[in-house]
DNA sequence: TTCAAAAGCTACGCATACGAACTAAATTTA
DNA sequence: TAAATTTAGTTCGTATGCGTAGCTTTTGAA
């Protein structure tokens, strides 16, 4: 394929889409400092959201993160009583993961921290530019997830991304 | 601005993006291995490479990475012997970054190898849609940078990203 | 000229992130 | 049933990434 760009930092599209990622978790970051919260607590705590008492696997398949990295910040959001743990009664592998009222009552709080910092992202975006961006981010992870067979767990369906915009 | 999209992870458009730069990171990690480097020692060549002689804060300006976090990757490639610090004459509180010779050779190895990353990850995308691509990144990073007084030091303009498509 | 302020870099602590090695439990196989 | 394998989770070592504190050198001001 011909490149259309220098793929050189800091001209590249890598280095740049990786400024992007690190620069809206800083901003991510200042709004959930008040909180006590890092970027990282805000997406287990979306999980548990969606659904509670999931296992530390899933929530890692999910995140797409390595079980040795949730390990630390799981236990970290333990000591912070957002959650607790619990052997699972049938398989006592599993450890389960059950929001605390503390983490449940969270999905009031955070959501529109989070909503100010993606609003200030696409600023001036038209719909249509919105709607284009997502579905040319959702392809790109698409385009590596199928040369990655380690981690071609397809959770999100392309389709289902673009059915919710 | 009306939300097009759930904000929360795995469905965000923050949490997608940042797995975009994970996975294009995994990316480029396997492919810098076998050389024993990683994507941070990548973007420093390419800085040293435009220019060498560098002083440290020039680097981290460039690169927007806070002078601590670069400190231990010098160092690193110093002992590699990708590198070598000296003291700036004039300004003794300088520390200028020179390339050696392995280090300038691995100008002709390493670009090939991100090539073929970025190719990877755009496969698919016509000529209009990578530069749409990369046009909406350049404004999502100018729309952060603008609200962070702190780092807003445009070292590279939109035009001249532009006009290198 | 002497002391204070600023600049450049380093050192340290904390929080991701990965892979590899390890423990424990469950499942498969001989 | 007993041994081997697989699975779930933790721990450890290394490498980013940030913020703070501290050091040395330079610059500026009284």
């Amino acid at each position: 394929m011909k490149q259309l760009t220098s793929v050189r930092a800091p001209y590249g599209l890598g280095y740049r889409i990786r400024l992007l990622s690190l620069t809206m978790g800083r901003s991510l970051q200042q709004k959930l400092e008040p909180y006590g919260l890092t970027p990282f607590h805000w997406v287990v705590l979306c999980c548990l959201w969606e659904q509670d008492g999931m296992a530390t696997s899933e929530v890692a398949s999910r995140l797409k993160q390595v079980g040795g990295t949730l390990t630390g910040v799981i236990s970290r959001m333990e000591e912070r009583n957002l959650l607790h743990r619990e052997q699972d009664e049938c398989d006592r592998r599993i450890w389960r993961i059950w929001l605390t009222d503390a983490g449940r009552q969270l999905e009031d709080k955070l959501p529109p921290l989070v909503i100010s910092t993606q609003s200030k992202v696409l600023a001036g975006f038209s719909e249509d530019e919105q709607q284009q961006f997502s579905a040319l981010v959702n392809r790109a992870i698409a385009n590596l997830e199928n040369t990655d067979p380690d981690r071609a767990s397809p959770f999100i369906s392309p389709d289902k991304i673009l059915a919710s915009l």
